[in-house]
DNA sequence: GCGTGACGTCGAAGCGCTTCGACGGCTGAA
DNA sequence: TTCAGCCGTCGAAGCGCTTCGACGTCACGC
């Protein structure tokens, strides 16, 4: 293994010079410099990172804890760590994957030993166990997704009340006046993420406030509960011409059901969803949607953390404002 | 922060024993140990990672290469990811998570700068070009998937060789003589990843070993293309009843597709897939399916890299067997 | 009764890096 | 001309841990 001592010596300068070049830390003369990167090259050095955590008390390694759960869409969570994992390489940090059910442990565990500088945790609920443990780590951390109470906390997210507020929205410029939300696997509100309960507010209030008649029904992730929710909502509410549909899995089953039940999308019924661009695309009849920018917030959460470590002051909260996309699945209400 | 001389101090022992008392690399006694691990309790003591790892040049820490391409299946990557994690978890290990951009810089960088101690490769082509560096890195690596060439490396995955055999034996066991096979989009077969062209093998092998009239067909992720490929196989093998399917996006577009074009599943057509069993159990009718089984392999590849860590040796080959489950899909042949 | 070796513990030497203080030389303002 | 202060570099200390060799003690065999 090469060393900086090494490199030192093949450059004909001290270590400490060496690593300065290297950090910047310190002004080094052009031509030194060069020495350097040039022992570097041709040594193929590379600075032993167990040391460099060692002396300088960073690791440059962030923490990023994934859900595995029933109800979170698997894709989406995949894109969100590829985000974060991409992101923090541009700021030469890289990152070490912890699962949920590591749980509380685990988080103290890396932190503690600085196996990570800081720590990514997803799928916050409203009563989230770890929050205590956050608020008191040493180390700086960005939840994604919002709890009930976010003092001393860093938390992002899509603005999911300006979501379901933005469905409504949409349909009730076109005309609609009875509309729908079909949300989240009912585990999902009884576990209080904060996100689907968000959605259902944004709805509500947009609904109220454009005096729509509604209605919020939570669905299991299967073509089934699709087909039963659409026969469900013809027979309650017959006038029914706007559904909005927060819930990947069951968009293109829900969409089937009500075509077999005889209304056509976009010509009866219209309907607009709040996922991943690409489920919106690859439906048989292309959905509006409002996007879940999974990378953006994988992105912008690392920008956090990163301004954390640097000592900067963050916001508390970061709501990410609702993109639409108007595709095929919504049109003026059939009069 | 509270380190290993303070351990000692409040324990009334040397730094080494704490340390050995810790390792169990020398002999400790029963009361000395318990002494040590009192003060550690009490004072809530953690090893700093960074000193650990410059001093015996072992971080406990494994990276984990994921793809993120078209035509791997997302969940199953995920799937995979998590068994890894726990796993390694299991041995004490933590996982630092790369993605396949960054390359083979990224291998060499975290190897080189000791960052981590062993490395998993998943997704592995047929002449992948990181299989040199792979070969001359000084840290242990295991691959998941096979490349053409496995000498001095070590690849474990699912025998899909014999899990195209399985399914084509089992259709004609039950009397199906006429089978085609649904395989991966064709940009997986260009880009020689080795595991669709082995189902090939194994499926083209069993079908003229028990003299069957065959076909393969690679087809994209998407409902259109199903439909298509369905419509083009009736055209030409008019007398098809059975069908293996390797790919699962298409598999309930493919099977809606025949009923929609007159064949009842498994009445006049019966189907076998490669898939993960949840994807196989969550399709209208129930599949019979050869396991695609991500956890084993995590798990097992784990294991290997811990016995090669320890200086074990290990095959260079692991085959796992494939385990076919009978569901709802299959029937022998309407005479 | 004494040598032998296993047991249990200690002290010291590093692992490879960063960082702090120091220092000589040089620039520019007074 | 002088001195303050910056620039560029060096040497040494030390980050917190593991590990090696050494040493005293004790049990056992001959």
């Amino acid at each position: 293994m090469v060393k900086i001592t090494d490199v030192a010596r093949h450059a004909g300068v001290s270590p400490s010079t060496v690593s300065y070049a290297l950090s910047g830390k310190r002004p080094i003369s052009q031509e030194t410099r060069q020495r350097v990167e040039a022992a570097i090259r041709e040594l193929g050095y590379r600075p032993h990172a167990g040391a460099r955590a060692l002396a300088s008390s960073r690791s440059n390694v962030l923490a990023l804890v994934a859900p595995l759960r029933t109800g979170t869409h698997v894709p989406v969570v995949m894109q969100f760590a590829v985000s974060v994992v991409t992101t923090a390489r541009e700021h030469d940090h890289d990152v070490l994957l912890l699962t949920q059910e590591e749980g509380e442990e685990g988080l103290r565990r890396v932190a503690d030993t600085a196996l990570v500088d800081a720590l990514i945790v997803m799928d916050v609920q409203l009563h989230d166990s770890r929050l205590p443990l956050l608020r008191s780590l040493d180390r700086p951390s960005v939840l994604i997704g919002f709890p009930a109470a976010t003092d001393g906390l860093t938390c992002i997210d899509l603005d999911f009340k300006a979501a379901g507020e933005a469905c409504v929205e949409h349909l009730a410029r076109l005309g609609h006046r009875v509309v729908a939300l079909v949300g989240s696997p009912p585990e999902v509100y009884v576990r209080q993420t904060a996100f689907a309960q968000r959605v259902v507010q944004g709805f509500t209030a947009a609904a109220d406030r454009y005096g729509l008649s509604s209605s919020v029904h939570p669905c299991e992730a299967s073509p089934a509960s699709a087909r039963q929710i659409a026969q469900q909502l013809l027979r309650e509410q017959p006038a029914l011409t706007g559904v909005v549909v927060h819930n990947e899995p069951v968009l293109e089953p829900l969409i089937d059901a009500f075509e077999q039940l005889g209304l056509r999308v976009p010509g009866d019924l219209s309907v607009t969803a709040i996922c991943p661009d690409e489920v919106a695309e690859s439906v048989r009849v292309p959905v509006t949607s409002v996007a879940l920018p999974s990378t953006e917030v994988g992105e912008r959460a690392v920008q956090l953390l990163m301004k954390k470590l640097a000592g900067n002051p963050v916001p508390q909260a970061t709501l990410l404002p609702p993109r639409m996309t108007e595709r095929a699945s919504t049109a003026p209400r059939n009069t």
